[in-house]
RNA sequence: GGAUCGGUAGUUCAGUUGGUUAGAAUGCCGCCCUGUCACGGCGGAGGUCGCGGGUUCGAGUCCCGUCCGGUCCGCCA
């Protein structure tokens, strides 16, 4: 037997005990003729006590850090506690000792504090792991799967798995490949996502299926992305949006009960994306912290549910101030208590806003003084009343400072947007142990593409339009006349029966009800500027299974890795990965990918050009 | 595809307007130490300054190119 304990459970009551531990030498402490073993295994570190009886063969068989040992002895209590580990009370007063296995001297620190940086640690991942907070990440992301697969057991759902080698789509990311050695000059593809399966699993009458699965894009990488990646793949039938909703709100008050303890009562919050868009300029709004934007300036056409109900902007037509003027749209915000910003802190915000990442021409700022007194960078062109009438609309408070940009209306957003997310994250408005969760609702179902000049689902193609707008599309032609005014298309309005949730500024699923009619998905390809003949080659087996008794259905998936992370407290969904790749897509501990033999590459009938 | 920051000892980093033998901490090796837990003390070894080219009397430092890594934009139905 190699032990009978662990290097993380012997205390106090264990005192007297004869055990037998096996672990990892973390650190080896000499006194002369004594030795301190700090021995770790998964479960946590036991300070071992080398004696004088047995500091001979110590010194004859030198034992050094990540050595693999096993020792006997006897638990006994320690002369000086450590109230800081867990074990601390006690040591175990070694009698025999066996190396099991040597270690060459790792290339960093083993501890919870490493020195190791992230590309060594990649290297050398197997050893990264062994670290505390590493393990204690993968720890959390096994206690969020095994919280959903709960919730979903609980709920009826059942895990059905679906095939990785599958057919290719190029609609949406670019596909990962894969040669067929049998069926020359013939490829698979790695999924995207299990979607076509779990609605042909709905049609087949399975009508709770979920997987925690592995999906595959070959799109470059961030922080929060993986060439490969885990979604939590969900689908209902005979679902409505609200029941969605419902059923996975459950899931995530699941996840949160079970892994972090905490209990959402709330109702979670629904926004529109219009109103998403119109409040933060984003679909994935933080709403830890308020700072909306002021819309003095919209293009009448784009927000065209959420203008109908907005105040009149207090912005003239017409200043003066060209800028303004000129801009399609002029967006504000008011920062709080910033009043008092220096020339040269504006100045820094100006060179912010201008870097190419942004790329907006210039800041303006209103600085809202304690005494009730307005100073600008547009004095010229407004006055006092003028500027508190702005104020007053940006919900600007004595001691704010309101920032705004113009330009044009996609950019201007994004940008004012961006500019939030900076502001807060420097003022520390984003509270790390917060966790706000939103569903957005109400997505356009189509987005214009300018360089092909044709629409392009913005979830994908199987989702369906409101209720109320099927027939909008299905009675319009989905034909762009006039490229500048494809705001004015009947399809720049419909709206998608799709959902998004949003943790702390971060999407972490997104679903949608889905097409169930041969007739309304055929006009959805046909929207895409698919002919008949390419989309039944590309998804003839999804249009025939519609033709079986397709029920009506709807799903969503969640971004496993990321929703750990942002449980975890991190947006770097790396650490979550037991064995992630690197910003390029490779795996750095094995060198992957790589080239492959020749014999491989005529066997596959492949020759690189 | 683009922007930006970085690459110096095993590791994490410092290195001034270009100027003597490129430093610190930590790790490693040796000696000493019976209560440490970031142990301590003394000593030692350890460098293709990512790579290639250029400017210069002289380059870790300046210039050009290139490779690698981080972050971001594009991209990610």
């Amino acid at each position: 037997m190699y032990r009978t304990h662990t290097c993380g459970e012997l205390r106090s009551k264990d005192i007297g005990t004869a055990v037998t531990l096996a672990g990892w030498v973390q650190v080896v402490r000499k006194f002369g003729s004594i030795s301190f073993i700090d021995l770790r295994d998964r479960y946590g570190v036991t300070q071992l006590l080398i004696g004088e009886a047995l500091n001979s063969e110590l010194e004859a068989n030198p034992i050094g850090r990540e050595f693999v040992l096993q020792a006997k002895g006897r638990v006994a209590e320690r002369s000086n506690k450590n109230p800081q580990m867990p074990t601390g009370d006690i040591e175990i007063l070694v009698d025999e000792f066996t190396i099991l296995n040597a270690s060459a001297v790792p290339p960093f620190t083993i501890q919870d504090e490493t020195d190791g940086g992230d590309d060594l640690r990649m290297k050398y991942r197997y050893l990264d792991l062994r670290r505390a907070p590493v393990k204690k990440n993968l720890e959390l992301r096994y206690a969020v799967n095994r919280a959903t697969r709960d919730y979903l057991h609980q709920q009826g759902f059942m895990d059905i798995e679906t095939p990785f080698l599958i057919k290719s789509t190029p609609e949406g990311a670019r596909d990962f490949v894969v040669p067929s050695r049998m069926n020359e000059g013939q490829f698979y593809a790695l999924p995207q996502s299990p979607q076509t399966f779990k609605q042909l699993l709905m049609v087949s009458g399975y009508d709770r299926y979920y997987q925690i699965v592995k999906c595959f894009r070959d799109e470059d990488l961030r922080a929060d992305r993986q060439p490969e990646f885990t979604q939590i793949d969900c689908e209902m039938a005979f679902v409505e949006q609200e029941d969605i909703l419902n059923m996975f709100e459950g899931m995530v008050r699941y996840i949160f009960k079970e892994v972090k303890g905490i209990d959402y009562t709330d109702a979670i919050e629904r926004l529109t994306w219009e109103d998403a868009m119109w409040m933060y300029g984003n679909d994935k709004p933080d709403t830890r912290f308020d700072m909306r934007i002021a819309n003095l300036k919209v293009p009448s056409v784009v927000f065209q549910e959420r203008q109908a109900a907005a105040p009149a902007s207090p912005l003239p037509s017409s200043t003066g101030f060209g800028v303004f003027d000129q801009a399609e749209t002029v967006l504000a915000i008011a920062v709080p208590g910033a009043a008092d910003y220096t020339r040269k802190q504006l100045d820094e915000w100006t060179d912010w806003v201008k870097r190419p990442q942004v790329g907006m021409m210039g800041l303006v700022h209103i600085k809202c003084n304690a005494d009730g007194t307005f100073k600008s960078s547009v004095d010229k062109f407004f006055n006092g009343e003028q500027l508190a009438a702005i104020a007053s609309f940006a919900g600007a408070r004595p001691g704010d400072l309101i920032m705004v940009l113009a330009g044009t209306e996609e950019k201007t957003r994004k940008a004012i947007s961006q500019l939030r997310m900076e502001i807060a994250e420097r003022m520390g408005l984003r509270n790390p142990d917060e966790f706000r969760l939103l569903w957005v609702v109400d997505f356009p179902l189509f987005e214009y593409d300018s360089e092909e000049n044709r629409w392009v689902a913005r979830h994908h193609p199987f989702t369906a339009p409101r209720p109320s707008q099927i027939d909008e599309m299905i009675n319009n032609d989905p034909k762009i006349n006039d490229a500048a005014a494809y705001l004015d298309h009947p399809y720049a309005r419909i709206k998608a029966n799709a959902y998004d949730m949003v943790l702390n500024g971060n999407e972490v699923g997104g679903g949608s009800i889905r097409i169930h009619q041969r007739e309304l998905q055929e006009k959805m390809f046909a929207a895409l500027g698919m002919t008949t003949e390419e989309a039944q080659h590309k998804f003839g087996f999804l249009l025939g299974a519609f033709e079986f008794g397709a029920p009506p259905h709807g799903g969503i998936a969640f971004g496993f890795d990321r929703l750990c992370a942002i449980i975890g407290g991190s947006e770097t969904i790396r650490d979550f990965i037991a064995f992630p790749k690197n910003n390029s897509g490779r795996d750095v501990m094995l060198d992957a990918p790589s080239t492959i033999d020749d014999k491989q590459l005529q066997e596959l009938r492949i020759k690189l050009s």
